[in-house]
DNA sequence: CAAAAAATCTAAACATATTTAGAAAAACGT
DNA sequence: ACGTTTTTCTAAATATGTTTAGATTTTTTG
C-alpha cells in the first residue's frame, strides 16, 4: 500500500488551519504574512513529521519559477565541457538551483529545438549555452530577449549578449608570442572549418597579430584548415605534406584540443618524432592528456572552474534582474595562461 | 510588447471550439475521442500559426509525467560517465524524453538527496544512477521501490533493482588471463578503498579466480588497497615501495581508471621506465589517453555506448510497465573487450 | 418522421501549489 | 463596553493543461 504523497491540504487538515496558512510558513513568508511563531512551528513540525515537499510542477504552473537553470553544450563528452558543466553544478547547487545539461551534438537545429523547448516553454529559469549557432538571428527572437541567457565559450558577435568567455585573443597573442621567442619563425597554425564561432576567430587574430607584432610574415601556409567532418584523415594528409614541403616550418600551433588529439594520434600511428626535427608543437585547450605525451605540448589553459563559477552566478544575476525588470547585457573574459613545459 | 504565450484557450477561442478539443487533438487522441478529420486540421493548423506549445508543467502536474529521465553519476567530467550521458541522451531524444543530469560528487548524501527531490517529487519520470551508495537501505523505501530505477556502472547487491552493466568479473578474468599467458607470475593489482562498490568487487573476484585457475598464488601483496582521498599521494608510496622490494614484479593492474592516471603520473615524474624493467601495465576502464602513452596499456574497455542505449531503454521499458502495473527486475551484463596494445 | 444509434463536441472537475483580498480574533484606547 | 487597530488567519482565484461525464448534433432505421 504505497502511501499516497503528503500535500499542502493534507498538513491543513491535520492542523485545522488553512493551506494558505501552510503554504505560507513554508515558504518562509510566516513571519511577513504575520503568522505567529506558534503556529509556524506546529506548521513547521508537523510537515517534517509527514516528510512534505511540494510538488514542483503545481508550484511552477503557479510562480512561473521552476528552479532549474539549463546547460546547452555541443557534446558533454568533450572534456573542456564537461568539466565546466562541473562547477556550474556545484556553484548553482549552493543557491538552491538544479541544473538540466543537454548536448547538441553541434547541430544546429537541435539546439535550437532545445532552447525553444527550455526557455520558451520556461521550463528552466535560465540558460547557459556554448552555442553552435553563427548568425544570431535566432537569439534575437523577441521572447528570447527577454529571456536570461549566458554564452559561454563562444559567443554571437551579432548580437547583443551575456557572455562569460576566456581571452581567446589574449593567449593566443601570448601563446605565439612565446614560440617565437623560443626562436620559430615559420609557425604553422590548424585551424577548424567552418570556422565562424567566435573563439577560433579570436584565436586566429590573436596568432596574426603576434605574428604581426615581430614582422614575421603571414601567408596563407601558415594557417591549415582542418574540415570538421573528417579531421582525424584531413590532419593527416596535411601534415604529411607540410612535413614534406621544402619550406621548413618550426611550430605546430592547433587551435583546439580536437585538432591537437588528432595530430598525436597520427604522430603515434607513423612514430614520427616532431621534436627531433627540431618542431615545436603548441596547441589552444589544455587538457591532462597533455601531460603525459610526446612531443611536450605548450598549450594556453582556460580558467574552467572560473568560466563555471562565473556563468553560473550571471545566469542568477540576470533571472534576478528579469524579475526586478532592469537588464543589462555584462561580458566576462576570463584570462588564460600557458602552461609551457620544457620543450626541446 | 513582448506577446504572451499561446494557451490553449486562445486557440479554442480563435476556432470557436472547446479548449478540450483543442488538448485532445493536439494530444494526436482527437481521433479515439471522434473528432472529425476537418476540425483537427483547422486545430492543428491554428496551432502551428499561433506558434502554441504546451506547457510543459501544467500537463506534468495533471498527468504526472514530465517526459524527463535523469542521470546522476559520480562526476560528470570523468568520461567514463560524461561519454555513458551522451549516448543516453541520444537514445532518449529518439523517444521524446530529455535528460536531465547531476552530478554527486561521489557523496552519498548529495546523492540522496536529488533522489529524493527528483524521484519522489515526481519530477522525473525514471532514474538512471551510478550509486555511491553502498548499502541499498536508501533505495527500499516504499515510494522509490515503485519508482523506475535502473542502476548503471554499479549495483546494489543486498537490493534487487534492474541495472546495466558490463561484466567486470569475466573482463578482469580475461585481463589476467592475458597477463598469465604473457608469462606473468607476479601481479599486483591497485584497488580503490572504500571498495564494496560492485564494480570493484567483481574485478577482484575475476583477478583472483584468474589466478587461482593457474594455480597462481595470491597473497595479499598481490592487491594493493589506495585510498580515495589522496590517491596521488598513496599510489606513488605504494609504487616507489613494490618496484623496491627484493620479490620481483611484472604487471601492474589498476582497478580503475582514476588509479591508472595516478599511476602514470607517477611514472612520468620520476620518468620511470616500467617497461624496461619488464612489468606489464594494465587497467580496467579504457580511457582515450591511454592511446599515447608510454608504456602501453592493456585495458578493458566497457561498452560505453551500448550501456548508455540499453540504460536508457530499459528506464523507458519500466516506465511503461509502471503504467500498466506490471514490473520486474532485469539485469543486464554486458561484455568486455581487451585492448592488447602490443605490450614490451 | 420519430426513435435509436452513432458521431462530435463541451462544461466542469481536477492536478497542486501560490497569492490576493478580505474576514475573524485579539488587543488596545478611552 | 464599544469602536479601532493590529494581529492572525482563510476563502477563493489563479496558473495551464487533461480527463470524465454528459450534451448536442447528425445519421441511420423501421
Amino acid at each position: 500500500m504505497a502511501s499516497k504523497k503528503t500535500l499542502l491540504e493534507d498538513i491543513a487538515r491535520e492542523l485545522n488551519v488553512s493551506k494558505t496558512l501552510v503554504s505560507m510558513v513554508i515558504n518562509g513568508k510566516g513571519d511577513s504574512y504575520g503568522i505567529s511563531k506558534k503556529t509556524q512551528e506546529k506548521v513547521l513540525s508537523k510537515a517534517g513529521e509527514m516528510q512534505y515537499t511540494p510538488n514542483m510542477f503545481a508550484r511552477a504552473l503557479r510562480t512561473g519559477k521552476s528552479n532549474l537553470i539549463g546547460l546547452l553544450v555541443a557534446d558533454i563528452s568533450n572534456p573542456f565541457y564537461s568539466n565546466i558543466a562541473k562547477y556550474v553544478e556545484r556553484a548553482l547547487a549552493e543557491k538552491g538551483y538544479n541544473l538540466m545539461i543537454c548536448s547538441t551534438d553541434e547541430n544546429i537545429e537541435r539546439e535550437e529545438k532545445l532552447v525553444q523547448l527550455f526557455a520558451e516553454q520556461q521550463i528552466i529559469d535560465g540558460l547557459i549555452v556554448a552555442t553552435t549557432n553563427t548568425s544570431g538571428g535566432f537569439f534575437k527572437k523577441e521572447r528570447l530577449r527577454n529571456f536570461p541567457i549566458v554564452f559561454i565559450d563562444r559567443y554571437l558577435p551579432d548580437i547583443e549578449s551575456n557572455y562569460v568567455v576566456a581571452d581567446n585573443y589574449q593567449g593566443s597573442f601570448e601563446l605565439t608570442d612565446l614560440l617565437i621567442h623560443k626562436g620559430c619563425k615559420n609557425i604553422v597554425a590548424f585551424n577548424i572549418t567552418p570556422s565562424h564561432i567566435s573563439s577560433l576567430t579570436e584565436r586566429v587574430r590573436g596568432f596574426k597579430d603576434a605574428l604581426h607584432k615581430y614582422n614575421i610574415p603571414f601567408s596563407s601556409g601558415n594557417l591549415v584548415e582542418i574540415s570538421f567532418n573528417n579531421i582525424q584523415q584531413d590532419v593527416k594528409e596535411k601534415l604529411l605534406k607540410l612535413l614534406k614541403q621544402s619550406a621548413k616550418i618550426d611550430a605546430i600551433y592547433t587551435l583546439n584540443n580536437h585538432i591537437a588529439t588528432a595530430c598525436l594520434n597520427v604522430f603515434n600511428e607513423l612514430a614520427l618524432d616532431i621534436k627531433k626535427e627540431g618542431i615545436y608543437f603548441a596547441s589552444f585547450d589544455d587538457i591532462s592528456l597533455f601531460d603525459f605525451v610526446k612531443p611536450n605540448i605548450i598549450s594556453v589553459s582556460q580558467p574552467l572552474e572560473q568560466i563555471g563559477i562565473e556563468a553560473a552566478n550571471l545566469a542568477l544575476k540576470l533571472i534576478d534582474q528579469k524579475v526586478n525588470g532592469t537588464m543589462e547585457y555584462e561580458k566576462v573574459v576570463l584570462p588564460t595562461s600557458i602552461i609551457s613545459r620544457n620543450q626541446i
